[in-house]
DNA sequence: GTCTGATCATGA
DNA sequence: TCATGATCAGAC
């Protein structure tokens, strides 16, 4: 499968309504998203033919493209963060921009935008038309310093005092199945501290510029 | 625990 | 109201 071929499939997505999407992949579909946050991803996955895996990189490896749903109001507007990707904190491979897999999930992503209005009966949410997205170069530069921002605290031994309201497109902020789990990084003086893992998000000052686009 | 897929919920 | 911090589900 080519790029095009990828965006054609993911055009044959628009309009269609949760509950169709399900039945046509023989899925059961979830009341609500409250005890099943991903499902739809998933099976936006399972439709345009994503290997399951929890490997960090695109998810159309060969592409070099990253799928993502949005949810949207019925104004068009974005309404959550999107998840790109763990803040590495001991990988050094991961602490140079052009290694790292953020960097390689942001040069491609094809958004699923779908209406995401709590009030409105999750089976009967419709998507919409698919958008393949590169950064411009202004969006790039600025995930870019965004990111090496974000980095360089990590590198410091600063991780615990990185707030999410650092970064203009990109952020971080907890990223765990509850907040006392704990990973290993840097601490102030170099040595090994354990703290709460992270992931980096994209903030809605950038996909909206995204999705008002397209 | 570490990664993916994300949205929930609360405080300023 | 909305951004930050917390949490849910599942594969491995």
């Amino acid at each position: 499968m080519n790029q095009t071929e990828l965006y054609q499939k993911a055009l044959e997505l628009s309009g269609l309504t949760v509950l169709q999407l399900a039945q046509q992949l023989n899925l059961s579909p979830p009341n609500g998203l409250v005890t099943a946050k991903g499902w739809f991803g998933q099976a936006i996955e399972l439709f345009l033919g994503v290997q399951a895996g929890c490997s960090p990189v695109p998810d159309f490896p060969q592409l070099q493209i990253e799928l993502k749903t949005i949810p949207v109001n019925q104004k068009g507007q974005v309404i959550e963060s999107t998840y790109v990707t763990t803040l590495p904190l001991m990988n050094h491979q991961q602490f140079i921009w052009h290694e790292s897999t953020c960097y390689k999930k942001l040069q491609n992503v094809l958004w699923i935008p779908f209406e995401g209005d709590k009030h409105l009966p999750f089976l009967q949410r419709r998507i919409g038309q698919a958008i393949l997205w590169s950064p411009s170069d202004e969006q790039y530069d600025i995930l870019k310093s965004d990111w090496e921002h974000i980095i360089e605290w990590v590198l410091m031994g600063k991780i615990e005092q990185i707030t999410g309201s650092i970064g203009q497109y990109l952020h971080i902020r907890p990223k765990a199945a509850h907040s006392r789990v704990l990973t290993k990084s840097i601490g102030h003086e170099g040595e090994i501290i354990q703290t709460l893992p992270r992931g980096f998000y994209l903030r809605t000052a950038l996909t909206q510029q995204i999705i008002l686009k397209a």
